[in-house]
DNA sequence: TGGGGTCCT
DNA sequence: AGGACCC
């Protein structure tokens, strides 16, 4: 939508593949949902306008984009996938309510208000503190939308979980800032153990089998039960997510870890075919890497086959180090088999 | 389901 | 090398 505006009026979908990944708000009041097949998107909307988003340079740039920009107010900025960014602002409210000119005005929502008369017991100074967050919050909202032209909601409070959680409340472009009372309405408002952001399909389903489904379960849950299942660890960890209690710092993100390139191959019959493509995807990454300035350490290379029902198996990967001197060489279509052939492995691949 | 990423075991 | 998690 900011390449191309008319299509903000419009409901659009983002396709890779057979699928509509994601949509704005105009198709999700159209009943579009993330993650559907194409086919349903347009039976349930013909005029839906669909963009091929396989390629994901123009996101991953504004991602950065955007990451940057945040990097102006505070150095702690934590990047989840490329669209969600955590801020450790302490620092700004500390120096904020030094100011004498700072006021108590909230802006934006009050999450859970109105269900409860707010009698405010804290002495701690949090009320103030996350007023203040309200305030940062919606001066760094309206950079971004002047400078950028991002829209976005927000979340304050004093976690990751619960900023997370409490963003999700009032959904497109709004914030919503959590008030310590308030805290287990919100999270037993979610219902699923799934819905805690660190318990996922996996977890969900061994809790399960112990006959947990929902958050309130999980919270009165006798710890052994848990440790017996998953160890100490995130036995505790489990717990103190269902109360809202998250230790985990915002870590500032830095670099990229690793950079990759994917494909999933579909119509490709022969040796000659696959080759073709690996270079391409190879050639992406060459590029990147440059951009990058770094040499990498290790190169990977990871599979999925179809079995011959058509289902997707389990991935597959090997690696290799790279000496440096394979880079220096600048022989593209040797580093693409590089780590296969270094480990003299061969690696089948079965595609429909 | 897709094309990315992170960290832990 | 694989598994879990996130978007």
């Amino acid at each position: 939508m900011l390449r191309n505006p008319e299509l903000r009026t419009k409901p659009l979908g983002i396709q890779q593949k057979n699928i509509v990944v994601t949509c704005n708000y105009v198709a999700r009041e159209r009943g579009i949902s993330k993650l559907s097949y194409i086919k349903d998107a347009e039976k349930k909307c013909p005029d839906i306008v669909l963009v091929n988003g396989e390629d994901l340079t123009h996101y991953r740039e504004m991602s950065y984009k955007i990451t940057n920009f945040l990097l102006k107010y505070t150095p702690k900025v934590e990047r989840l996938g490329f669209d969600e960014n955590f801020l450790d602002v302490s620092d700004m409210v500390r120096t904020r309510l030094n100011d004498p000119s700072t006021k108590e005005e909230v802006k934006g929502h009050i999450y859970g208000q109105g269900q409860k008369d707010d009698a405010d017991s804290c002495t701690c100074g949090c009320h103030a503190r996350l007023t203040v967050g309200t305030q940062i919050a919606a001066d760094i909202r309206s950079a971004l939308q002047e400078e950028l032209g991002i829209s976005c909601c927000a979340g304050i409070a004093w976690n990751k979980l619960l900023s997370k959680l409490v963003a999700g409340t009032h959904k497109p472009n709004q914030q919503t800032v959590l008030f310590p009372e308030h805290t287990f309405e919100l999270m037993l408002s979610l219902e699923a153990v799934r819905a805690i952001p660190g318990i996922g399909h996996s977890t969900a389903k061994r809790l399960a089998s112990l006959g947990i489904q929902t958050i309130s379960q999980l919270q009165e849950v006798d710890q052994s039960v848990l440790t017996g299942e998953f160890g100490n660890s995130m036995a505790q960890t489990m717990k103190l997510l269902s109360c809202g209690s998250d230790q985990s710092p915002v870590v500032t993100t830095g670099q990229a870890q690793s950079i990759s390139d994917e494909d999933s191959f579909r119509k490709c019959q022969d040796v000659e075919d696959v080759k073709n493509r690996i270079g391409g995807l190879l050639d992406n990454l060459l590029k990147r890497l440059e951009e990058d300035g770094r040499l990498p350490g290790i190169i990977r290379l990871t599979l999925r086959k179809l079995d011959k029902e058509g289902q997707w198996s389990k991935r597959e990967s090997r690696q290799c180090r790279v000496p440096s001197h394979v880079f220096a060489l600048g022989n593209n279509k040797t580093i693409a088999w590089y780590c296969v052939l270094s480990n003299n492995k061969t690696i089948q691949m079965k595609m429909k």
